[in-house]
DNA sequence: AAATTAAATTAACATGCGTAAAAATTTTTG
DNA sequence: CAAAAATTTTTACGCATGTTAATTTAATTT
């Protein structure tokens, strides 16, 4: 049967016969009305179908329970299922999450804020678009509202950061190929909109020298997040051209993995470890569909737990304590090397 | 140079001398003002810093701009793809999306409702989970706000369906496999979390049996929207066993055929079409992905371009009618053939 | 220029809940 | 059981904008 609608706090006040500041307080915080009285409008809820009017509960709020989580792309499955981690975090911290996504615009991003704004947010859990990003209007925001980044650093911005460890994950890949096989040449696109693309290249060159190797990039052209289909394109150029300079591609990120390895498959170039293969591709990322690639990919995982778990906490207790931190924190976490048949 | 901040309405009324309400007017659609005081608010607008107050704003329209949009697991890229085209068509028309996924669970789905019930939005674009929906709760929630489901159907529920034909795609593949080669065995799970599922087989058998020829089932075990993983393991295992019936398999959908294709690969068994090749594999949805598995899946495409613009300008229409239509509209896509390596 | 029409202003109330202060009640403590 | 402490109720105002009706002003037509 059909609980009956309320409309309104007061209303729903009569008719549990309870007063409306103590339902107030209790749909601000249950825990802060007495035992026996949250039993009773807890009763009372189960008769009456009500709930409060959004707008009208945070506009008096001086802070809202709003979480705003802004993601570069979306429809990229490694943003998607950090955001799926992160959401029922914030609602278990008794925080509604606003999921935005930028999907690799900077005006977007812009918006993106500026809508958030609008929303008073409690604070705001942003992994921006790095380079593109507009510094200016983000640093605007930031001075509004507790602002914590992840996945991609921007000096100076928010009041804290954690993303994984570039030079680490990197470096664990390089040194693996090199011990393993022929040194990896590096796939990446040439203007790359990813965030850590950059940081990613400097780390392989870091890497290679440090072994006393000399780094060879491969620079794939084109615009957009169609990774795949880019490095599918441009893959198939330099394997149809024969310049891979070495059997070993180390791919900037999974997608551009993907992309590779599919131009591979088409051109007949057996891609594995052992005899009769003729290519080692390795990714980063660990995205999730990189164990079901042909072969399965070698990657390095991001700790994508932990760092969402640190970022919501971080902002979080900043939230709670009511005021920002005099430094800004950074932490980079470590990848972990995850070995698989391709590379 | 940054703007000076105005923070209420009244306050950019006498900084700009324009009463309140005309800034109301004006807020609320531009158009509804003379062209002439236009002009002075834009150019006050060019002076001050002022956005409307988002709650106060809300509280007393009758009809808010926002439009609600409910995926089933925004983790899966079909579904952020769709998300994806959603977004700016509602930008466009005037209205603020608002994303929410369930994540492949009912209760999440509910709670999802219950949120955008709060915020009261001018209408809902929803794709169900299907089966699993509490449609009890569900079809409460269409009462109230006016909701177009699309992707998967649930009788009666809302005031209009879009999604593709099922049958009629399915048909297509099927009359594609037996036409070039062994007949498809069908590859699902027994208990798919996700729409359309059961649809599919359905169509599937009907199929089938209209070009004379017995339906083959292969029932996956395994819960849950790990569908890679699934079609991977327990693929590996039919695989193994050698209890494919024939040599061709139709998967439910593209991600179980990535794994399903996966487990071939670690088999050796050789995927394609043309001499030398054991097996083939078709999927269904043209997943983003679809094109650079190995080899390139041969998939249906949905048209869900069409599925979503046709969706949100029912919505739109109903919406700005104010009206709900006397009966329920539902229309079905057909899907495309999309003919790749892989049968 | 007068009459008509359209739009803006003024004044005032509505919205639904946050919140504060004082009074009443319940619970806990000694 | 009385006193103290904690909680709830009562009362009332605040928030920023929506919205309405009556009035004034501006634009358009005759």
């Amino acid at each position: 049967m059909q609980l009956q609608k309320v409309r309104t706090m007061e209303e729903f006040a009569t008719l549990s016969g309870i007063s409306r500041p103590t339902l107030s307080k209790f749909f601000n915080n249950p825990k802060s009305v007495r035992q026996s009285t949250r039993d009773r409008i807890e009763a009372a809820l189960e008769r009456y179908d009500f709930v409060p009017n959004f707008y009208a509960t945070n506009q008096n709020r001086q802070l809202t329970r709003n979480i705003g989580i802004i993601m570069p792309y979306l429809a990229d499955p490694f943003f998607a299922e950090v955001a799926r981690n992160l959401e029922p975090m914030c609602a278990q911290a008794g925080f509604n999450p606003i999921l935005l996504s930028s999907y690799g615009d900077p005006d977007r991003e812009i918006e993106n804020l500026r809508s958030l704004k609008a929303i008073k947010p409690a604070g705001v859990l942003l992994a921006p678009l790095g380079r593109r990003s507009r510094r200016d209007d983000m640093m605007a925001f930031c001075d509004d509202i507790p602002t914590v980044l992840f996945d991609c650093d921007i000096e100076g911005l928010g009041v804290a950061f954690f993303g994984s460890n570039n030079e680490q994950s990197v470096g664990l890949l390089v040194e693996y190929l090199c011990r393993t096989g022929e040194p990896p040449s590096f796939f990446e696109m040439r203007t790359a909109p990813n965030p850590n693309a950059n940081k990613r290249r400097a780390a392989y060159d870091l890497a290679m020298r440090a072994l006393g190797r000399t780094p060879m990039i491969l620079a794939a052209e084109g615009t957009g997040w169609d990774f795949e289909a880019i490095a599918y394109q441009e893959g198939g150029k330099l394997i149809k051209a024969r310049e891979l300079p070495t059997d070993t591609v180390l791919c900037s990120n999974d997608r551009l993995a993907i992309g590779f390895l599919a131009a591979a498959y088409e051109n007949e170039l057996r891609v594995g470890i052992g005899r009769g293969h003729a290519l080692r591709v390795a990714g980063h990322d660990d995205h999730p569909f990189a164990r079901f690639t042909c072969p399965a990919l070698t990657t390095a995982a991001q700790d994508y737990g932990a760092i969402a778990t640190t970022s919501l906490n971080r902002l979080l207790s900043i939230i709670e304590s009511g005021r920002r931190p005099d430094a800004r924190e950074a932490k980079l976490f470590d990848c972990t090397l995850v070995m698989r048949q391709s590379a």
